[in-house]
DNA sequence: CCGAATCCACAACGATACTG
DNA sequence: CAGTATCGTTGTGGATTCGG
């Protein structure tokens, strides 16, 4: 449960803080973008162009945008080489590889389910 | 990894079809809200109302929404009683519940690493 | 109570262009 | 190559209303 009730009683202003930061947390987390990019890089260290065209659909500008969001929470970890042309490289950090456990969960059930998941569609759409 | 590599030795359409499929299942599901609702219903059996009190912020639109849609998945099983005012009641499916584990894992996750993360933030945002 | 439909404000997104 | 900014379009999502 990522929301707790609040009971009122005192002192627990720090709990309900604590909880709509981790309401936050999951709800900038929890889109499919960032979620494809920290499965794509998985335990690699790839370049903002190996991203892109590893994450099949994704625009420029979202790739960054999302970039910046998990490098803000820390999740990953850019590293730039002042070259010409620049270089800068994406990692996952430590919390970042335990998010990414979950998403592979997440992906392994959608393989999973693949079949339950197609037969309940066709028998909704009819 | 949600995408395979396409090579293009015969009769490996089959797999790419299964991907795509899969990719598309995936970001419909990896939403904020759908999480949130499987995350709400845990083994538990509400009502619409119920639903929308315990998902903290949403709105009656996306609530419905993303209940077909996790309807149509076969994810979540929804029984309506024809009785005046109607009465509909939502309850995981077995595959919901599978889902729901992960998702557990994330909301674990994000409670687990919330002082990294708010920590991370400060980092970044100075 | 539940759900569908309408309206429309605003954010998201893609495309493009420009800088280092 | 990587990033930011701008712009125009699309579409999401909230508010409201009506119907079952």
């Amino acid at each position: 449960m990522v929301t707790k009730q609040f009971t009122g009683s005192p002192d627990d202003a720090d709990l309900r803080r604590a909880d709509s930061l981790a309401r936050e947390i999951f709800s900038d987390v929890a889109n499919k973008w960032a979620l494809l990019i920290i499965e794509a890089l998985g335990d690699r260290t790839l370049r903002f162009i190996e991203l892109r065209n590893d994450v099949e659909g994704i625009s420029h500008k979202m790739l960054t945008q999302n970039l910046r969001m998990l490098e803000r929470y820390g999740l990953v970890e850019r590293k730039v080489y002042p070259t010409v042309p620049p270089r800068v490289e994406y990692t996952l950090t430590e919390p970042g590889r335990a998010l990414r456990a979950t998403v592979d969960g997440m992906c392994g059930w959608t393989h999973r389910y693949l079949g339950h998941i197609e037969a309940a569609r066709r028998r909704f759409d009819a």
